[in-house]
DNA sequence: ATTACATTTGTGTGCGCACACACAGTTAAA
DNA sequence: TTTAACTGTGTGTGCGCACACAAATGTAAT
């Protein structure tokens, strides 16, 4: 129960040599003569040697710069602040150990406006990137650039396959629909018919939304009830209340045994919405935690969220670069985040805590 | 987009004064003349100075001696290895800057190893105490102590009222009984009656497993359904598999319409190998992430787990005490952690996340 | 033996801050 | 007028480490 932690200058001393030359075998730099180099390493392992973090970094005094791409949140309710948010978090946390953050936004709406982003953040010549690659051909374009360069990049909440990116950092989408499945299925009757909503209000590849939905078939296919129970399908173009509202009614006129919403996004609170407005018991559940979202859960329009950690996501990005650049940690190239199930009675320790 | 942060040092220039001067108004201490100490604040406000933690923490080199003291985990299996592998991680993260850790474990057989370790404790003469406090009248004569010492301390997992602890880090019990409810609800047939189960081992305080009991009551007063489903209630004093066994035949052949079970603390996966070994589909609803327990869950043995966040709270003890001790952040006296809830489906990405 | 050069090791400085101390200028008491 | 006690301000040192540079020792060639 040693109070003081042992330092280079007790090794020094340990070891009959100065701290420069105890430095040299920690660093492994320079000329050691064999001898004072096995008793140094010696000396580090009895006296259980850590090289002091803070006095390290400070030392070193290293800047690391890293660069965020994100869509652009239009509201002050959009999805997108969540990652953001978590990122800014770990990035004041890391400030004094030389993280410093430049953060871009790109709109849904428009691939060019991620191409000027991505030329700009070319120039900036950071240390790290994490970006979110909903326009999918550009952001291979910028990634190839990234390659040559050799500035390493992370993927976050989506994620393209086969590429060089340092590490994925997101949901499993397909568990993640497989688990929405579940869910449903826990609070359907035997008879009930289920409605898959997918709304896309902008460009973005929207092959993420196909595969939350098959891992929702999946789980009806796995457990074999899909004789019984009809499974729809529905993309509307537009987050326009008005005409989502549209599409809806026409779809529900179609198929009244529907009495399960699936929204593959975090746009479930509009379906909720139109449910309560027409006094329909429908269930719905969908994803993330965003405000229109907990209010409906709270008033009992929606039955279940899938949160993908979002907050969570944006720290565990740094993070991975950080220990990337500091220690030279290779971390894994695919990181799963948890998928936190939400209901109305355990909603509230999430809002504040988990990060 | 100043790459350099700005250090006391450049306050001094601007201010045209001496870092000494700068320390003094930073600090509050000695006398500085007003119109140096406006010019000083001006500076600290305009170049928006904030001290380097690092170098900070370096030139204190101040220590924080925490004790924990907890329940001894019997096996390797214990919900209790959880929140010490919480605070173990958090405490290696914190080493440097100081937080040093000092555990100790009770057998919660044993009112007399907890009255020993307390003593310790006092004759260590730590900064801050983490405690799970089973034994609530020993806890509070210990705390009594702290308090006249001026020793912050603080409840993890369980909690005691009306005592001056810094913070309560742990579940909201009724609340998680409350969930499990919903939860059970949501799996059982309209007419299906329940048990409730509470397996104590030692001889710790148990009121804990009323108030989880109660929530999960609460649930069934609230949607009015008590009269259609009974739920029983059985306490077994012992966690031996035989006996527990027992208990469960006796108690199944009296009340036969039981088809769902919750289990009030982490013993679930006894219950659960019950009903594999007799081959009964009854339901189980239990807490904590322990290896029996995700086992079980994987052979869908049961149904739901209820996680307390248990490493989390570990952290968040350690966290809030060195807060309170760098910054002189007072935390919220109730800290409830997130009730997660996991199914098979979600289990695995919480094992190595979310930490 | 002397010089030239390679190998090995020690010393000094600074990262940004806290804090002890030194020192100048002021005021009050003797 | 001298002494004492402030008040206000600057300087120096060290926290533990990294790194540049200086110094010491060794080796080979002349």
């Amino acid at each position: 129960m040693d109070k003081k932690k042992t330092t280079i200058q007790d090794i020094a001393n340990y070891a009959n040599v100065s701290a420069g030359t105890v430095d040299r075998v920690i660093h492994n730099r320079g000329k050691v003569s064999p001898a004072k180099k096995k008793k140094i390493e010696e000396a580090i392992e009895r006296l259980n040697f850590n090289p002091n973090f803070l006095a390290r970094t400070l030392a070193l005094g290293k800047q690391f710069v890293i660069c965020t791409l994100f869509p652009k949140a239009t509201t002050s309710q959009s999805y997108w602040l969540l990652p953001k948010k978590g990122i800014g978090q770990i990035a004041t946390e890391y400030r004094d150990f030389g993280v410093a953050l430049d953060s871009f936004e790109y709109s849904l709406f428009d691939e060019s406006s991620f191409v000027e982003h991505t030329n700009t953040i070319l120039e900036r010549d950071p240390d790290g990137v994490v970006l979110a690659p909903l326009f999918e051909k550009e952001s291979i374009l910028f990634t190839k650039k990234l390659e040559e360069r050799n500035i390493p990049y992370i993927f976050i909440d989506a994620n393209i396959p086969d590429q060089k990116n340092l590490s994925y950092i997101g949901p499993d989408l397909k568990r993640s629909g497989y688990i929405a499945g579940k869910l449903m299925d826990s609070i359907l009757g035997l008879e009930d018919d289920m409605l898959v909503v997918s709304m896309v209000k902008g460009i973005e590849n929207s092959t993420n939304f196909g595969i939350i939905e098959e891992g929702f078939r999946s789980y009806f296919e796995l457990i074999g009830s899909k004789d019984k129970r009809k499974i729809t399908s529905l993309t509307i173009h537009s987050i326009n209340e008005e005409e989502v509202f549209r599409e809806l009614t026409k779809c529900y006129l179609k198929n009244p045994g529907i009495s399960g919403v699936f929204v593959t996004n975090s746009r479930a609170h509009i379906i909720s919405k139109f449910h309560r407005v027409h006094e329909l018991t429908t269930k719905v559940i969908g994803f993330d935690l965003i405000r229109k979202n907990i209010d409906e859960m709270h008033n009992g329009a929606i039955e279940f969220l899938i949160s993908q950690s979002p907050v969570f996501q944006g720290k565990k990005a740094v993070q991975t670069l950080f220990d990337f650049f500091m220690y030279n940690k290779t971390p894994m190239k695919v990181q799963y985040v948890p998928l936190d199930i939400i209901i109305k009675e355990n909603i509230d320790y999430y809002i504040n805590s988990h990060g």
